[in-house]
DNA sequence: GTGAAAGCGCTAACAA
DNA sequence: TTGTTAGCGCTTTCAC
């Protein structure tokens, strides 16, 4: 029986007699065979691998640890059931990005990218991938103009929603505390606030929008200046673009005796673990975060299955609100 | 030029003259070389990949978040400046445990094994790993009587050093909320308790251990019969074997108008990013996760570097109470 | 339906 | 110090 025989019956391709098939299944388990997937993967070119880029979280930042854990479960599911291996491929801070040679050296099929920035470094290491034809995935960040794969989640409607549920609940004086505009997610959030108080015929208000960096401190940092704008009757809500910054402002606030759910509205965004543990608990909108990354890779890997030139996917998963004490007035 | 000093070079391996060496150094950034890892690991016989088995987490559960980061990026950051790749493989519910047959297709050099427990499923895995002399790690799991390389954090000094702060805030009437003892965590715990009581001169009674599966609602099924204790005098505090339980059972105390840090004391371990967010915060053990995960890793490249058999490795890094309001009395 | 043989891109032993 | 060459264990064309 020869080496060709065997491969054959093993990936099952070829025409193969169902009784040479049998016969060398039997010695395979005989012998407790399992083929060398090195050496399989060098043969056929592929390395079988999907990369997953992310930020090194040197003890918890901009990322929050739900959302890492909840998208790398998701990729990681669905990466299993393709039969593909997920490589980790941690970017640090000043590290050059060089994205274009993780393809070139073959340590992965395709990749996905997380915790992208619009700033020049990531924009030109992915810029490189496009020209050079590499499959790659965006989560959570879009870049306008650029026909890159991405999935991402609607936070334009999440905003949208989160201020019309806080119009019903009688606020009229809504305030936006944003993250960094280098995380189209930013923009995303404000535009949706932009518009639902267009809707509402309200006029948009840039003085009404704080700036802070996703971090719980950020939000924090605002208690002071945010009470007050509560007590002399220039706010009576506000959203923040994630839970953590949202969970700062409301401890921030509640040490000057400022309570939401009560003295004004808060809601956050992502829906995290935390979400539930604050006092009161926090109104947020939850974000499909498993499944922004299940959606990411099997659409990636999806496009590796064809023949044809792939077309690009751009996916906008929906988001819900989820009402708790924290918006109550 | 040959193919062979060009290998040298760029591996720089062998004598080389420093003229040549240049040269080629030059070649290789005009053509943008760069060498084919995987023609590079089969030729080896070396996948240069550490593995990381863990449960798939699917919509977070025994597993917290905050633990799964903070030990991945341990891990990660090790590995990246050990040269080696991370390779995450996900262990879904009922699926057989094939940990050898990682190695046997060459797909890690060694691998890091989270989230294991001692059940026969798990511990036969484990010793046919050890039988064919694979390098592997267990963190935070030990085997009583097996020299499985082993990085944990020392749970039982926590648990004492829980009880004495405890006692010290005047506490006499102390419980405990375990975890399942499939963990070795949860018996390790539970010994400090133990040893703690005793070392005050206090009787150690089995009846005040409760039972749970380190999950909030766990904790929180706790709650009605808890709060019957505290009422009748027959407890003035309890320990939680994770920060999930202890605020699930700060919650529904809660919801019955008994309040952690003043009708009890609360105590749990893990010291998450939740401890900071609950009413009144949560006094914790602060296990230092990240360490955990990055000397797991450097140990367990490190024997791959050896010659020598290697000799096994027991690691236990230390722990740290971190009093918050929780735990006044 | 099966076998023979070339080759994937490197490394490493050996020769020069 | 450098070149030659034989693999590494599989897949895949091409004969038969």
């Amino acid at each position: 029986m020869s080496e060709a025989t065997v491969s054959r019956v093993l990936n099952g391709v070829g025409p193969v007699k169902e009784e040479t098939r049998r016969r060398v299944m039997e010695a395979a388990k005989q012998l407790n065979y399992v083929p060398n997937a090195l050496a399989q993967r060098f043969a056929r070119q592929k390395s079988g691998n999907l990369g997953v880029i992310l930020p090194l979280l040197p003890k918890v930042n901009v990322f929050s640890t739900y959302y890492f854990s909840e998208i790398l479960s998701g990729i990681g599911h669905t990466a299993k059931h393709s039969g593909y291996d997920l490589l980790m491929l941690f970017r640090e801070p000043g590290e050059p990005r060089e994205y274009a040679n993780l393809f070139r050296t073959q340590k992965v099929d395709a990749c996905i990218i997380l915790g992208a920035q619009n700033i020049p470094t990531d924009y030109d290491a992915l810029e490189e991938l496009q020209l050079e034809g590499h499959p790659f995935c965006l989560i959570n960040q879009r870049f306008d103009g650029k026909p890159y794969n991405t999935v991402d989640a609607d936070h334009r409607m999440g905003s949208f929603d989160a201020v019309t549920h806080l119009m019903q609940q009688g606020c009229q004086r809504i305030w936006f505390l944003n993250g960094p505009p280098v995380f189209s997610n930013s923009l995303d959030r404000l535009e949706g606030y932009r518009q639902a108080l267009e809707a509402a015929g309200m006029t948009f208000d840039p003085d009404r929008v704080l700036a802070g960096n996703y971090s719980r401190k950020s939000g924090y940092a605002h208690a002071e200046a945010f009470a007050e704008l509560i007590r002399t009757g220039q706010a009576d809500a506000i959203i923040a673009a994630n839970d953590r910054m949202a969970i700062g402002l409301l401890q921030g606030l509640k040490e000057k005796g400022v309570r939401a759910g009560a003295d004004y509205a808060l809601v956050g965004c992502d829906d995290s673990d935390g979400a539930r543990l604050t006092d009161p608990p926090l109104t947020s909108i939850a974000v499909p975060f498993y499944e922004v990354g299940s959606e990411a890779a099997s659409r990636l890997l999806g496009t590796l299955a064809e023949t044809e030139p792939p077309v690009p996917f751009t996916v906008k998963l929906p988001v819900r609100l989820v009402a708790r004490a924290s918006s109550e007035v």
